[in-house]
DNA sequence: TTTGATAGTTTCTTAAAGGAAACCGGTTTC
DNA sequence: GAAACCGGTTTCCTTTAAGAAACTATCAAA
């Protein structure tokens, strides 16, 4: 294979494909903050909204509607007083990790290096 | 630690930050085609333009600018007829592989999983 | 019956991303 | 001297993302 051949451009643009489907599902503002604070459990809307710094009800209201249509997070209406809604991450929410983890470390280097 | 309780806030917006640098940095439609193409060799502008299916100049150009800027590509002017310039991905851009490998599995494997 | 809590939605506006097309400057071949 | 090649930049326009603030519906306690 020469240099400056396109090798395959199938397998690579279905390669891009599935990069950029995992980078869409991760994009916006929110997504990160939102997925990480439900790592440590499931919580209310409005913890949610208290939890997560600056973050809007209209916001977290759509970012946790495309991550339920993703079926990365599971919407549970709770039969209470006033009625509450509680918000989790599911199994395959939790599949997420290693990604994450990945871009978290990747991240944390390429910081220090950008100081010195 | 309670799970309603923000554990460390600190260290987790730093690790928040850190995540959202990595995904700043291939943000973008053509980040990843970009240095897709570009893991193969060194290749000229023009060639990218051709390589990259539907990339205008404009974006082409920006996008190298922001990619040289990190450390990730290297830009070399080169003494020929017409001036050509060659692209390419240093060794600090490739120690991107394991984030963008761990991206496209995780990618096919949920392309899979949504299709049935 | 008015107030407060919960979980949103709607409307309006601004900022940022992206695309199409024309343009530019240097060089070289016809 | 005209046309073409290379590597861009500029201008103009449309689309998308995001924020702020107000509004809604349901229920329950005071």
């Amino acid at each position: 294979m020469n240099e400056n051949d396109k090798p395959d451009s199938a397998a690579c643009s279905a390669h891009h494909m599935a990069i950029r489907d995992t980078m869409d599902i991760l994009a916006g503002k929110w997504k990160i903050p939102i997925i990480g604070t439900l790592s440590f459990g499931k919580k209310r809307f409005m913890v949610l909204i208290a939890s997560i710094k600056g973050i809007a009800a209209k916001m977290l209201s759509k970012e946790l509607q495309e991550l339920e249509l993703n079926g990365l997070v599971r919407r549970t209406v709770l039969d209470t007083k006033p009625v509450t809604v509680e918000y989790e991450l599911t199994e395959y929410g939790h599949s997420l990790r290693p990604i994450i983890n990945e871009m978290a470390s990747w991240g944390k280097q390429h910081r220090e290096r950008i100081m010195k």
